[in-house]
RNA sequence: GCCCGCCUGGCGGAAUGGUAGACGCAGCGGACUUAAAAUCCGCAGUCCGCAAGGGCAUGGGGGUUCGAAUCCCCCGGCGGGCACCA
C-alpha cells in the first residue's frame, strides 16, 4: 500500500470494503489453466502403489449440444468428491467421456441433413469448452467418444470374445413396427399406438435378433447386491426385484382334445400346455387357462378361427412396452380348447388368450385363479368366470368367506382343496409340487422375471455387430484381423429404414469361411452396449487391446459412480453383466463395475405460460412483487406454472454457459450444492443463485479485509483466550462438521457449516483478545480450504492471498485434522422435559454425574410448574441430550 | 397396472428415537447513502396472552414408546423405472 493512496482514501471510509471485489472472470480462467500446467488432475494407467488409488466417476454425458443444470449438478457433486479425495491423500482418477451412439444423431440427419457424425462431434467440441470452463478435476487425457472407431472396434472385439465364450445367442424377439415407414420403431416413437412420423398404427413384428445371456449370471446378479454395501437401498431392491426370483411349479395341463388334426395348425401335435406358477397351491381355484397372443397355442386357435385371429391380430397391435399392455383393459378370446385339471378327476376348464400374459415371462401361459390373484380376478368378473375360494385369511370363517372386489393374495389356510385343506399356505406349495412331481405332470423350479439382453438395432448411428451372413456357412464372426467393422460415410437418410441396410455396396462382403458372397449384419448394438464398459476403457483408453489388464485391476472398480436415479436398473444392471462377462473372457479380475454408487436427483425450475398458451424460457418472464410474473417488458400477466424436471419442450431451462458468465463457476457449484440434499430433486431459482454469488464476494471480501492485519503465516495459534479461542473452536468444529459431511455427502449441510463459519469470523473482526491474530489466520486459511472442493477457484484466489509466497495451490494440499482438544466444550445444555414436554433447558458442565443434573433439572421453576407437585415415577436422562420426568 | 422412492415455516431444507425449523432464499424493520444498488445490524412457524407462559404444528388417519419428522399399519398427493430415449 502506497502512501498516495492512504492519503487519498482513509481507512474510515465505509466504501473502502465493497470495492473489494473477486472478479471470477480472470480468476477462473488463471486457475484452470494453472491446474493444466501443472498437470494436478492427470494420472498414469498404472499407478506405482505408493498411494491408495480412488475412481471417481460420473455417468458420461450424451452429446446433445450443450451441457444442461442436470450435467452441472452430476459433475458438481463429482468433483467435490474427487477434490476430497485428493486431498485426503488418494491417487484419483476421474475421466470424462461421451456417450455418442444414439438416436438423436439421426433424428438430426433427417431433420436437418448433417451428417450424424459431424453433428456429433460438433456438440461434443461445445460441451467440452463448457464443461472446462466449469473448474472440473478432470484429466482430460483420457476422453474418448463411444462412436470413435478406437472404442467401438474394440468392443466388437469384446463381442467376439463373448460370442466364442457362449454368452451371446440368437434369438427371435418382437419389434415395433412402422408398417407404411417400414421401420422398427423405439418404445418413445411410438404414440398411443401410432408411429410418431407416419401416424401409422404400429404392429408388433418378430425379427431374428442377437442376445447377450444375461441371464445365466441371474442368479449372481442377484446375490452379489449383498456385497454392494456403498449402493442405495432403493437402487438393490429395484434391482432384486427387475431380476425377480421366484420359486413355483411349472405345470402341464392336458387338453381334452389334441389340437393339430383340427386344421393345418402352425403347430401341429399339441397336446398339452406348460404353465408357471408361484402359487401351486391355489390350484384348486382355478377357473381358466389363459395364453399370450404369442403363444403357439393362440397362432393354432388363430388357424382354425377367424374370430381368434382377430383377437390376436388385435393384441399384436398394442406395441412391446410393458408399461401399455399391463394398462390396457383386460381383453380375452375363449379358444374352446379345454385342459383338464391336474388334481381334480373329471373337471376341465377353458383356455382363453388374454393380452395380459406376457409371452416373455414364465410360459406364457398361465392358470387363472381369480380368488387370488387381482389380474386374473378382474379378468374373471369380465367374462362371467367362476371364483372359488381357495385360501382362507387368518381369522376368517370358513363357511361366510367369500371373494369380493378384490382378492386375497396373501397367505392363509387352504380350503375347498381337495388333499391342500387345512394346510397353510407354505406347506401346501410344497405338498402341491410333491403332488405334481408324483403324477408326471409338473415339477417345482425357480423362475426368473430377468430376460436376455436383446442388442440388435436396426439402425446407422451406432457400432456395428461384427457378424457375417454366408447362405452355406451360417453366421460368421468377422475374423480379428479384419475388425473394427467401420461405419460407411457416406449413407442416405432421405428415405426411412435402415441406411446400412440401404447402402449399396457395405453390407456385400465375402463370406470368411468359404470366400462367396455373403452378407454383412447390418444391425448395430443398443447403446446400451457402448455404455457397459466405458468405465473400464477409461483405465487405459489408448490401449489396442479392448483393457489393459494391468490397468483395468489396478483402478477398478469405480469407487463412486455419481448418476441419476433413472438408470437404477438398466444401464447399471448391464454394467455389471459386462463386467461379469469381461472377467469370465479374461479383460478384467473385477467382478463389480462400481463399488459405490450415489443417485441424484433432478434439477427442476418453474414453467411459465403465455395467455395463448406457449411455454415461455424464465428469461423472456418478470417476476412481479406481488409473486404474479409478466412477460419482459410489458404488463401482459403469464401464468407461473409447476415446478418440474428442466425440459426443452416446457422451455423451463436454464443455460449453464450464460449463468458461468453472469456470475462464474463458482457460484454455480455452490448454489447447486447449497440448495438441498443432492439425492432429491432440486428447484434452480434465480434468487438461489444470488445468494449464492453474495456469499463468494462476502468469503473474499472477509479475507481481503482481514489481510493487513494478519501476523505471518505459521505464528502459533496456541495460546488464544476469550473471543481467539472460541473462533479457534468454531475452526475446530468447522473442520470437523464439513469433514464428516463430505464423506456422507450431506453438501448442503456442509455448505450451511461454512456459512456458519463465516458469521463466525464475521463476528470476531472487532475482538482484540491475545491470539485473535494468529486464530483469524488460521480460520480464514481453514475456510478457504474447506470450501475448496466445492468452489475451487475462488479458493486458490483467497490462498495466495493469504499465502503470498507460497508454491503450492490449494489442489494439491492436503486435508486439515481438526484438534480434539478444540472441539470439547466444557458445558452443554440440556433439554428438560415433563412426561416428553420440554418445559426448560439447564446448563450443566460436561463431567456432571446423574444425581447432580436431576437435582439441577429438578430445581427449574417452568419444570417444578409442570410436575406440579405429582409425584416422579421415573427419572431418564440421555447423556448430552436430555432429561425427562415421568410423573 | 406392477416395482422403487419422496412429502417438515412463504420457499429450499436441518434434525434418522431425545430442545422441530440450523443454514440459506424471499419478507419486514433499522444503519449507511442526495438517492438507488451493494454492505452491515435486528425480527420472524402459527394461535392465545401486556408479559411470564401456554396451546397447536413435520401430507391425512391410527399404533408402538417416558419421548416419534424419525419405527409400524392404512389412506392421499407427487416423482423415477417398466427391457428399442439416454
Amino acid at each position: 500500500m502506497n502512501d498516495a493512496n492512504t492519503n487519498a482514501r482513509p481507512e474510515t471510509h465505509p466504501d473502502a470494503r465493497q470495492d473489494i471485489r473477486h472478479d471470477f472472470k480472470q480468476a477462473e480462467p488463471r486457475w484452470q489453466a494453472e491446474w493444466e500446467r501443472r498437470g494436478c488432475f492427470a494420472v498414469p494407467d498404472v499407478p506405482d502403489g505408493s498411494q491408495p488409488k480412488y475412481y471417481v466417476l460420473e455417468m458420461f454425458p450424451y452429446p446433445s449440444g450443450k451441457i444442461h443444470m442436470g450435467h452441472v449438478r452430476n459433475y458438481t457433486l463429482g468433483d467435490v468428491v474427487a477434490r476430497y479425495k485428493r486431498a485426503r491423500g488418494h491417487l484419483v482418477m476421474h475421466p470424462m467421456g461421451w456417450d455418442a451412439f444414439g438416436l438423436p444423431a439421426e433424428n438430426a440427419a433427417r431433420e436437418r441433413g448433417i451428417h450424424p457424425g459431424k453433428w456429433t462431434y460438433d456438440n461434443i467440441a461445445a460441451m467440452r469448452a463448457e464443461l472446462k470452463r466449469m473448474g472440473l478435476s478432470l484429466d482430460w487425457a483420457r476422453e474418448f467418444a463411444t462412436c470413435d472407431v478406437e472404442y467401438y472396434g474394440r468392443q466388437q472385439k469384446l463381442f467376439l470374445d463373448f460370442l466364442k465364450a457362449g454368452l451371446v445367442e440368437r434369438k427371435e424377439s418382437w419389434v415395433n413396427w412402422d408398417p407404411v415407414d417400414g421401420t422398427v420403431l423405439a418404445n418413445e416413437q411410438v404414440i398411443d399406438g401410432r408411429g410418431w412420423r407416419s401416424g401409422a398404427l404400429v404392429e408388433k413384428k418378430q425379427l431374428s435378433q442377437w442376445f447377450f445371456a444375461i441371464t445365466k449370471y441371474a442368479p449372481d446378479l442377484l446375490e452379489a447386491l449383498g456385497s454392494l454395501d456403498r449402493w442405495p437401498d432403493r437402487v438393490k431392491t429395484m434391482q432384486a426385484n427387475w431380476i425377480g426370483r421366484s420359486e413355483g411349479a411349472r405345470v402341464r395341463f392336458k387338453l381334452t382334445e389334441p389340437v393339430g388334426d383340427l386344421a393345418e395348425a402352425p403347430a401341429p401335435g399339441i397336446h398339452e400346455v406348460e404353465v408357471f406358477t408361484t402359487r401351486p397351491d391355489t390350484l384348486f381355484g382355478m377357473s381358466f387357462l389363459a395364453v399370450a397372443a404369442e403363444h403357439p397355442l393362440a397362432a393354432a386357435a388363430a388357424a382354425r378361427d377367424a374370430k381368434a385371429a382377430g383377437f390376436v391380430a388385435e393384441c399384436r397391435r398394442m406395441g412391446t412396452s410393458e408399461a401399455t399392455i399391463e394398462q390396457a383393459e383386460k381383453r380375452g378370446y375363449d379358444t374352446g380348447f379345454r385342459v383338464a385339471h391336474p388334481f381334480i378327476e373329471g373337471a376341465s376348464f377353458p383356455v382363453w388368450i388374454a393380452n395380459f400374459v406376457l409371452m416373455e415371462y414364465g410360459t406364457g401361459a398361465i392358470f387363472g385363479c381369480p380368488g387370488h390373484d387381482e389380474r386374473d380376478l378382474e379378468f374373471a368378473r369380465q367374462y362371467g368366470l367362476g371364483v372359488v375360494p381357495v385360501v382362507l385369511p387368518p381369522g376368517a370363517d370358513a363357511a361366510s368367506f367369500a371373494i369380493g372386489d378384490t382378492a386375497y393374495t396373501d397367505d392363509g389356510t387352504i380350503i375347498n382343496s381337495g388333499f391342500l385343506n387345512g394346510l397353510p399356505t407354505g406347506p401346501a406349495k410344497r405338498a402341491a409340487i410333491e403332488a405334481l412331481e408324483a403324477r408326471g405332470i409338473g415339477t417345482g423350479v425357480v423362475n426368473w422375471r430377468l430376460r436376455d439382453w436383446g442388442v440388435s438395432r436396426q439402425r446407422y448411428w451406432g457400432c456395428p455387430i461384427p457378424v457375417i451372413h454366408c447362405e452355406a456357412c451360417g453366421v460368421q464372426p468377422v475374423p480379428a484381423g479384419q475388425l473394427p467393422v467401420k461405419l460407411p460415410e457416406d449413407v442416405d437418410f432421405s428415405r426411412p429404414g435402415n441406411p446400412l441396410d440401404h447402402h449399396p455396396t457395405w453390407k456385400h462382403v465375402d463370406c470368411p469361411a468359404c470366400g462367396k458372397p455373403a452378407r454383412r449384419e447390418t444391425d448395430t448394438f443398443d447403446t446400451f452396449v457402448d455404455s457397459s464398459w466405458y468405465f473400464a476403457r477409461f483405465c487405459s483408453p489408448h490401449a489396442e487391446e479392448p483393457v489393459t489388464r494391468a490397468a483395468v485391476d489396478a483402478w477398478l472398480p469405480v469407487d463412486q459412480y455419481i448418476g441419476g436415479i433413472e438408470h437404477a436398473i438398466l444401464h447399471l444392471l448391464y454394467s455389471r453383466f459386462f463386467t461379469r462377462a469381461m472377467r469370465d473372457t479374461g479383460h478384467v479380475s473385477a467382478g463389480e463395475p462400481f463399488a459405490g454408487l450415489f443417485t441424484q436427483g433432478m434439477v427442476t425450475h418453474e414453467s411459465y405460460k403465455a395467455p395463448d398458451g406457449t411455454w415461455l424460457y424464465p428469461e423472456e418472464i418478470e417476476r412481479q412483487p406481488d409473486g404474479g410474473a409478466v412477460l419482459r417488458g410489458t404488463s401482459q400477466p403469464v401464468t407461473v406454472g409447476r415446478v418440474e424436471a428442466m425440459s426443452k419442450s416446457k422451455r423451463n431451462t436454464v443455460d449453464p454457459g450464460s449463468i458461468i458468465d453472469r456470475y462464474g463457476a463458482d457460484t454455480a457449484r455452490w448454489f447447486i450444492l447449497s440448495d438441498n440434499p443432492p439425492e432429491r430433486d432440486m428447484e434452480w431459482t434465480e434468487s438461489g443463485v444470488a445468494g449464492a454469488y453474495r456469499f463468494t464476494q462476502r468469503l473474499f471480501r472477509l479475507t481481503a479485509a482481514a489481510l493487513p492485519g494478519l501476523p505471518p503465516p505459521g505464528a502459533d495459534a496456541g495460546a488464544a483466550e476469550g473471543a481467539a479461542r472460541k473462533l479457534r473452536q468454531a475452526t475446530h468444529h468447522t473442520i470437523a462438521a464439513i469433514t464428516e459431511a463430505l464423506e456422507s455427502f450431506a453438501f448442503n449441510v456442509g455448505v450451511a457449516r461454512i456459512h456458519e463459519f463465516a458469521n463466525a469470523i464475521a463476528e470476531a473482526e472487532g475482538a482484540t483478545d491475545p491470539g485473535i491474530g494468529a486464530a483469524r489466520r488460521e480460520a480464514l486459511e481453514a475456510i478457504a480450504r474447506l470450501a475448496s472442493p466445492m468452489m475451487p477457484h475462488l479458493a486458490e484466489e483467497l490462498w495466495s492471498l493469504l499465502r503470498p509466497g507460497e508454491t503450492a495451490l490449494v489442489a494439491e494440499l492436503p486435508w486439515l485434522e481438526a484438534n480434539p482438544a478444540l472441539l470439547r466444550a466444557e458445558t452443554l445444555t440440556l433439554a428438560v422435559q415433563v412426561l416428553g414436554k420440554l418445559r426448560g433447558t439447564i446448563e450443566v458442565p460436561v463431567d456432571a454425574d446423574a444425581a447432580t443434573i436431576f437435582a439441577q433439572a429438578e430445581a427449574e421453576e417452568n419444570v417444578q410448574r409442570a410436575i406440579a407437585g405429582r409425584p416422579i415415577r421415573k427419572r431418564i436422562h440421555v447423556p448430552g441430550r436430555v432429561v425427562n420426568f415421568v410423573v
